[in-house]
DNA sequence: TTAAATTTGACAATTAATGTCAAGTAATAA
DNA sequence: TTATTACTTGACATTAATTGTCAAATTTAA
């Protein structure tokens, strides 16, 4: 079970990549850097997408690590957690099976 | 599919209670309470459980409904909504079986 | 129309997220 | 040991998001 950070500093370090290279191309600070891949910041999506493309990895995949990793951190402690995902889970496909008023 | 915002807002006319109330109760201006019932506002953790008990919700059940709200809004429009959540109930699961680290 | 209830929007205050920087540590080579 | 490189840490500034306040506008009901 890897989080978000994980994956980049994996990633990162098998391509033999500095902290300082990736967050040039991401034109971030690399203490910014540095903190999300040990989770004490988290990321933007467009960070997410550009770390992505540098890293080679599939764009998709890491953003649903990302917003899975915030939803978890968010209601982990909870006791009703599983319940919360379900009724989430609900009201995505009734948002989706309406169609959008306007 | 009811909102959090609906729910107190049905439960509220129920009981015949006025926005003036209820937000008296728990200390609020009334305009972010009309605001919570339409879904302009989120309410806070706190605000839910003190509207809860003046309404005589259910606490943990207006929780649930709130934390669902709150994740299948951020989702929804995601193709991947679906996945998001199947990951995010597995680094939970991770979450709980394994002990805490100081 | 009047009064009560609710809604709306401008904006202030507060809190959270994000960015910047410099000094710190750790590992390693000279 | 010192010097260098990579990374980490924390203080602080900046920015953005959330939350609160208020009064005027609108709606509702008598």
């Amino acid at each position: 079970m890897e989080t978000v950070g994980q994956i980049i500093r994996t990633k990162r370090e098998t391509l033999g990549l500095l902290l300082r290279q990736v967050s040039a191309y991401a034109d971030i600070d690399q203490a910014i850097l540095s903190k999300i891949e040990r989770n004490e910041r988290k990321p933007t999506k467009d960070l997410i997408l550009k770390i992505a493309e540098i890293l080679q990895l599939d764009k998709q995949e890491l953003l649903i690590q990302f917003m899975s990793d915030k939803i978890a951190y968010d209601i982990a402690d909870e006791d009703c957690a599983n319940r919360v995902l379900k009724v989430a889970e609900e009201k995505i496909e009734y948002i989706k099976s309406h169609p959008i008023k306007f």
